[in-house]
DNA sequence: ACGAATCGTTGATTTACGTCAAAGTGACTT
DNA sequence: AAGTCACTTTGACGTAAATCAACGATTCGT
């Protein structure tokens, strides 16, 4: 169970007590929240299978989205400030977790250095991917930003053990260029510019990096 | 000693404990280098007072600024990941810092739960303003951005005990530009626009607050 | 299996902000 | 104190991407 939702380097031990505090959940369809704004914080949860999306809503309701969750993720780092989730968190599809109970997991890592710096990994993985995304977004066209997005995704489904070269979209254009700061039509626009270039063979939510080369060169 | 670098609240015998491990660091003037991209990380830093900036190099060798660093702020957390450095760090001005060795940081913090909750709370709360701001930055206009990192910007100072209404900026425009995903000229133009419509009074590098409520308008 | 709703594409037009250019202001050096 | 250099401001102009609009293509719910 332990190794099904935090896929990483720790020995048969830390396993066995990792196991005693993870939970499965119950499924998510598509559209179902998972976290509520505001909520407190009980779990973290690791993404089995599925995807979900992060967004907070500004003040005229309109949602903002944070971050794209896949599987191996895990979910809820950024209410630890204060114990309270700080954004909705939303099923894009079926999607599996498991559910990390907070306390138990704070009690755990004090006797596992190694579960200890796994967590802070985790974190400090996310805070940086969270900072170069600023970074990218800033200063670079939409056609960049797209190719960025795309490049991230494929190596994050490829460190998952899945296809770098296609794979499904799971969120909609808008979600994108919500996420990226574009509007819909230039999401849609771009994408068909690069398939007619031909780096990327798309069809509907299917995506095929024909040219990996070329869209990495245009993702710098 | 440890009051001084990250004044939280710990308990007494707390505080003393940290301050076994905790050391002062030799100042930093303006234009000094304290982090190299790819370095490994030995320790954590605290500001005392002064300003840093941290910035990575994209591939054409040109900034891109991802943090500004006020006293009370602890620098490193994003070099976790792996034990690297991940950006460069740069002093605004005359500086002076804690070092916090990593290393005993974290045998320390097996012990107090405290402090462990602390760290916790420190790279969670990182994590979430730099997820903000990417929300921030993807949805609002020049204006809105820079009236949200003046905001940003003063309750940060209130926090630390300083006037929220008056301070002085020790970043140049073009670090503000860059930070916001905006050109110098137009940093300029929205400072000078915000002070004949009296919502700021601009000189130099000093900034008054005439009207934070109008500012804080302007910024959602 | 059907209609309705959501999602995606394409085109025409507008605009906020970047770029280019040049002059003004302050601040470190000798 | 003078001169250099880095920073800031202001104006004219160009452009990438937003907006507006209309129409296909999928997906969803019954």
């Amino acid at each position: 169970m332990a190794t099904l939702c935090l896929p990483y380097q720790l020995s048969p031990e830390q396993t066995e007590k990792l196991d005693t505090i993870i939970q499965r959940h119950r499924p998510l369809q598509k559209r179902d929240v998972l976290i509520h704004n505001g909520e407190p914080l009980k779990f973290l949860y690791a993404v089995r299978s599925g995807s979900l999306k992060s967004y907070t809503l500004d003040s005229q309701g309109s949602e903002q989205i944070i971050d794209f969750h896949l599987p191996g993720d895990v979910i809820g780092f950024d209410g630890l400030i204060d114990g309270n989730h700080r954004s909705y968190t939303q099923a894009l599809e079926t999607t599996m977790l498991c559910e990390i109970p907070i306390q138990s997991l704070d009690q755990l890592s004090a006797e596992l250095p190694g579960l200890r710096k796994q967590m802070l990994r985790l974190m400090s993985g996310e805070l940086h991917a969270s900072k170069t995304l600023l970074g990218t977004l800033n200063h670079h066209s939409a056609q960049q930003r797209l190719a960025n997005f795309l490049v991230t995704l494929s190596s994050r489904f490829q460190q998952r053990g899945l296809s770098s070269r296609s794979f499904r979209l799971s969120m909609t254009r808008a979600d994108i260029g919500n996420y990226l700061g574009l509007s819909v039509e230039t999401v849609s626009r771009i994408l068909t510019q690069l398939q007619s270039e031909g780096v990327l063979a798309v069809q509907n939510k299917l995506v095929e990096i024909t040219e990996p080369e070329r869209l990495r060169a245009l993702a710098a």
